[in-house]
RNA sequence: CGGGGCGUAGCGUAGUGGCUAGCGCGCCUGCUUUGGGAGCAGGAGAUCGGGAGUUCGAAUCUCCCCGCCCCGACCA
């Protein structure tokens, strides 16, 4: 039983200077974390109560999928991450440290390498696969910007767990069998959330899904179809175009249009020139980016932007892309600026990207090479050749669904869980094999599967809390009953003991607010600002027999006997979430 | 890393060169009060982020440094 008395609490009336989203502003005033320093925070008893409950719904739910839990340390040592490259792949995100002898140590970010060596300790037979293992375990990155309170520190604890098979369809199975534990897990935490494709990015896997936590202060966008339930991360939403038939476009004209720096400017002297009709959407914009060391130019509408962060999650084996600069074009003498058009990329050894919309025998209004001239029925296929197709358009709401046709809808969220089939990346990069049913040695297949355990604090408390303080699901709440008395008399007391011990061997967790001399107003302003899902008032009602039973969520009040009161909470709890 | 903002008691803040750095919350003592952040009286609590400088005099002006927040870049 937590007591309010003696509870290690001071919840604060006022908004926290340093806290913008709210569920940072309110883990703050009610008591829960403390700012350490950025992206590092203290859990005082109702924040460490809270975590602990995410932690065991998630490892209940990963032991009943038949995961096996095990631990790593935090601290790690340099080798294994040299070896599969991280130690410098990872960069200025990963904390370093050394030790008195100068040896080189991390503060792990992640740790496939670890459980993969751990496997290869321990076993060496096909007979052993499929296997499953996971941790609760702090995680640290050296985020360029921590953000959001604990939504994005630079300390956090994370579920992960790793998964061993000889085959490729045994990976998609253990692939399958988490999700399934995940969306169990998700759901005991009474959590909104959609599951969504990802793009599986640099780590080489094939199929990746996010787990996302719908809410506005999410860093995350993603596109959801209203009809048929397609949903993906904006970095794997594809586009549907199918060709189109140029036949019937005239040949490529060529034409004066001078002081047409921009898109808009464009429209609107082919609007005069040729009639109306035009807009945005009819011209070619040609975005020149350096791709490592490779100079690309990506074709996107000219209503549209190229989604940076898209195209790069496209764009395998690629780490840096960025925007060409004076210098590059200096090297390319070929290229006009602001009259760029892909007809004669390949004289100028540029590598042409196009989004999914430059479909083949497209026809479009784009740059003519040379200044202040553009080019008119520039049609793919015929007058200009693409080398890739690639995403690379920034998606809009309404675009449409790549499986139905209807517009989609736009939405941020929160990332709180993340599965992926890795393949065999890290077993082969630490020869991890077993042996076979042939005696032959094979390279093991390896998933990974993450829980942002204390993100999913911070994601919980922004979708339940609402204008007066946090309001916890029933399995994550720090208490399930909080219990107040209100008024002096030592009746009130007895009674509020009694109902607590009673309620408490129901299993029903109970915080009791026994403080003497605390006003009846600032009780209840701290009840419903820490958020437990139950409030029950011992006070005046009691000369009826009776107390007051609250429910957080709904604000719905009811007066019960003392007597029943037990059976009744019992009751109302398990109708919430 | 680029842009913007901020740093005064545990928390929220006032104070643009001049007296002992002010107020609210919280905390301590006493009395009163007890169903919606109580009242009165008394009290404790500050290296004004740090350093250097300008000045008769600096929280306030100048320079350097540190830290924090927000937007963006970045982020399996």
């Amino acid at each position: 039983m937590l007591r309010m008395s003696t509870l290690f609490l001071r919840t604060l009336r006022d908004d926290p200077a340093d806290a913008e989203v709210p569920s940072h502003r309110l883990l703050v005033r009610a008591g829960y974390i403390r700012r350490i320093a950025a992206g590092i925070y203290s859990w005082l008893p109702l924040g460490v109560i809270t975590l602990r409950n995410i932690e065991n719904v998630v490892r209940q739910e990963m032991d009943a999928a038949g995961f096996q839990e095990v631990h790593f340390p935090a601290m790690l040592p340099r080798e294994p991450y040299e070896q599969t490259n991280r130690w410098t792949e990872y960069g200025p995100d990963l904390f370093r440290l050394q030790d008195r002898k100068g040896t080189d140590y991390l503060l792990g970010p992640t740790h496939e390498e670890m459980f993969t060596l751990m496997v290869k300790g321990e076993y060496s037979s096909y007979k052993d696969l499929p296997l499953s293992l996971y941790q609760i375990q702090t995680k640290y990155r050296d985020e360029a910007r921590p953000r959001s309170g604990i939504i994005r520190g630079r300390e956090f604890v994370m579920k992960d767990s790793y998964s061993f098979d000889l085959t490729d369809e045994g990976l998609v199975e253990s692939y399958q069998r988490h999700r399934a534990a995940y969306v169990k897990t998700f759901d005991r935490l009474g959590m909104k959330y959609n599951i969504v494709s990802a793009v599986a990015g640099a780590m080489g896997g094939s199929s990746s899904e996010e787990f996302l936590a719908p809410c506005p202060t999410g860093e995350d966008t993603y596109v959801l179809c209203p009809q048929c339930g397609y949903a993906a991360n904006v970095e794997a939403m594809t586009t549907k175009v199918s060709a189109a038939d140029a036949s019937s476009v005239g040949a490529l004209e060529v034409f004066d249009s001078p002081n047409t720096p921009t898109i808009d400017s464009l429209v609107e002297l082919l609007n005069t020139k040729f009639g109306g009709g035009y807009t945005g959407a009819s011209t070619l914009k040609n975005v020149m980016l350096m791709a490592d060391t490779t100079a690309i130019s990506v074709l996107v509408p000219g209503d549209r932007e190229v989604d940076l962060k898209r195209l790069q999650a496209n764009m395998a084996g690629v780490n840096e892309i960025r925007v060409f600069e004076e210098a590059d074009f200096a090297k390319f003498p070929g290229l006009v600026k602001g009259y760029i058009g892909p007809q004669d990329a390949k004289k100028n050894g540029i590598t042409v990207y196009a989004d999914p919309r430059i479909a083949p025998g497209t026809s479009w209004v784009t740059g003519a090479n040379a200044k202040d001239k553009h080019a008119l029925n520039v049609v793919n296929g015929r007058d200009f050749e693409v080398d890739h197709y690639i995403e690379a358009a920034q998606i809009r709401e309404g675009d449409s669904c790549p499986s139905c046709d209807t517009a989609v809808v736009i939405d941020r969220a929160i990332e709180i869980g993340h599965i992926f089939q890795l393949g065999r990346k890290y077993a082969d990069a630490l020869n991890l094999t077993v042996l076979d049913q042939n005696g032959k040695s094979q390279v093991v297949t390896m998933g990974s599967y993450g829980i942002g355990v204390s993100r999913a604090v911070a994601a919980i408390a922004e979708q339940t809390h609402d204008e007066i303080g946090l309001s916890w699901p029933v399995e994550v709440a720090p208490a399930k009953v909080h219990l107040v008395v209100a008024g002096k008399d030592d009746s009130l007391f007895d009674a509020a003991e009694k109902l607590a011990s009673d309620l408490e061997s129901r299993s029903v967790s109970v915080m009791l607010d026994d403080r003497r001399g605390t006003s009846p107003g600032v009780k209840f302003k701290d009840a419903e600002l820490i958020g437990i899902p139950i409030i029950v008032v011992v006070g005046k009602a009691l000369e009826q027999g009776n107390v007051e039973v609250r429910v957080r969520k709904s604000g719905e009040k009811s007066e019960i006997a003392v007597a029943l009161a037990v059976d009744e909470i019992v009751k109302t709890l398990a109708t919430l979430k």
